[in-house]
DNA sequence: CGACAGGTTGAGCGATATCAAGTTACGTGG
DNA sequence: CCACGTAACTTGATATCGCTCAACCTGTCG
């Protein structure tokens, strides 16, 4: 089903150590994280998880994108997350998996097993408080979905969809996101219609309209150039700037 | 702008006292929240706060309902909250409010200042215990939400809406939801619109048909009775049993 | 009694879905 | 290296669900 990779990485060198559920933790419950962690591997398509599925670990996303979709009975499907590196997938103290789980590319995990890393948030603080930010955040990225999903066009969900896109990859790399912005689709056209709540035939549509009004430039079918983030912004529908409050 | 009550009601008598985000406190913990807790009341239809006003406290709602929204500029509605009693309003760490919070019926609010209540937040680990649970629940009800508003019909989100409402209501009862059920809307047409990502003659229009099918029935326009939850579920369009994963 | 907020209903339109036919890109086996 | 098959994508024609605009109803409060 997957491929498990025994390697043992140092969390010290980890690329996601600044971000991700370990954050905050100092040497000592580092080690502590280390003696319950292990690394599994998918390639793209692959599933991660069954909605319902006994799940007896949590994890952290170290490299790859991964999906979160509901569905129901007659197939319509709904992408409810999207899992870059350093997000955190499962839910302390609960047994069965929510959603589907589903790697959109190669993926690295790093697991922990569920009881061992529930005690472990109960003895040290810092996995729990690191935890409770990021649901929080998550929250809001939840909510800012559900003003796309409920309010706006397609054309402005598919700006929206990119721009996110394009400023996440843009912090990924480090760089501020100005000037032009260039970076390759990481989702099909159906899981991109999956995440905003439209067709695949729409979802083409309205990019090939960006693209015949020079929003965007595509270089093949993933390949994307934005010339102008504000113009794309605009097109967004977002109101001005979309600082973060913090 | 609101009416300050300066009652001091025990905590221990608290109507929210067992499942708020203090409902884990001990004594001693419930002394210190006593001491920087204070009760604010609003009246139907007053904003209690604006999207990136400075925020100083946090809260508990203690009775009423208080909705969550965000808009677009051109006056594009969504609500992204529902709060109800035991509810949590505000964010720790942020110290601006990121939505629209407006009551919607009569309400009472249990606020801490938000600097001594970080600081408890560090001291008593508790309170981020139950806050983190809370937070995990608003972050799977709003995955149902974006998957009523990708990929629902407007009857569907109707349905969806009266069951979630008819469910609440009864535990809120501390009934078992069985057999015939029977509530008040809390929400005005337009309002449920906003929830649903509807317009309200949308909502008029299926909640009529919903009547109109024997799914429902209506005493006036806000006194709703449910013969058979059953079939206001297959409505709604939600797989069986709706029961919540633990 | 009048005014107004909340709600209902109708007619027509438009954005997006659906159904269908092609095109492009890419890997695989001959 | 080419022929084939397939998955991903694009584009067109038509259908439909929900929106818009508009009129009207109902209950409440002054």
């Amino acid at each position: 089903m997957h491929d498990m990779q025994h390697e043992h990485h140092e969390c010290v060198e980890c690329p996601i150590r600044h971000r991700a559920v370990c954050s905050r933790c100092d040497a000592a419950e580092l080690h502590k994280l280390e003696q319950i962690k292990y690394y599994r591997s998918y390639q793209a398509g692959q599933t991660v998880i069954w909605s319902g599925d006994r799940m007896d670990f949590v994890a952290s996303v170290v490299s790859g994108i991964a999906t979160l979709t509901q569905t129901l009975e007659d197939g319509r499907r709904q992408m409810v997350g999207l899992l870059l590196p350093s997000d955190f997938v499962g839910r302390p103290g609960r047994a069965t998996a929510a959603y589907d789980v589903t790697a959109t590319t190669d993926l690295v995990m790093c697991c922990f097993r569920k009881r061992p890393f529930e005690e472990l948030m109960l003895s040290t603080p810092h996995v729990a408080q690191r935890l409770l930010e990021m649901t929080l955040d998550e929250l809001d990225a939840a909510r800012e979905w559900m003003l796309l999903l409920g309010r706006k066009t397609a054309r402005e969900k598919i700006a929206s969809l990119l721009a996110i896109i394009a400023r996440r990859d843009a912090t990924l790399r480090l760089r501020a996101p100005k000037g032009q912005l260039v970076f390759d689709l990481p989702l099909t056209r159906e899981e991109m219609a999956d995440y905003l709540g439209l067709t695949l035939e729409t979802v083409s549509r309205q990019i090939s309209a960006l693209k015949r009004d020079g929003v965007i430039i595509l270089d093949g079918k993933r390949h994307v150039t934005i010339p102008d983030l504000e113009r794309l912004m605009e097109e967004a529908g977002d109101d001005s700037d979309g600082g973060v409050p913090e």
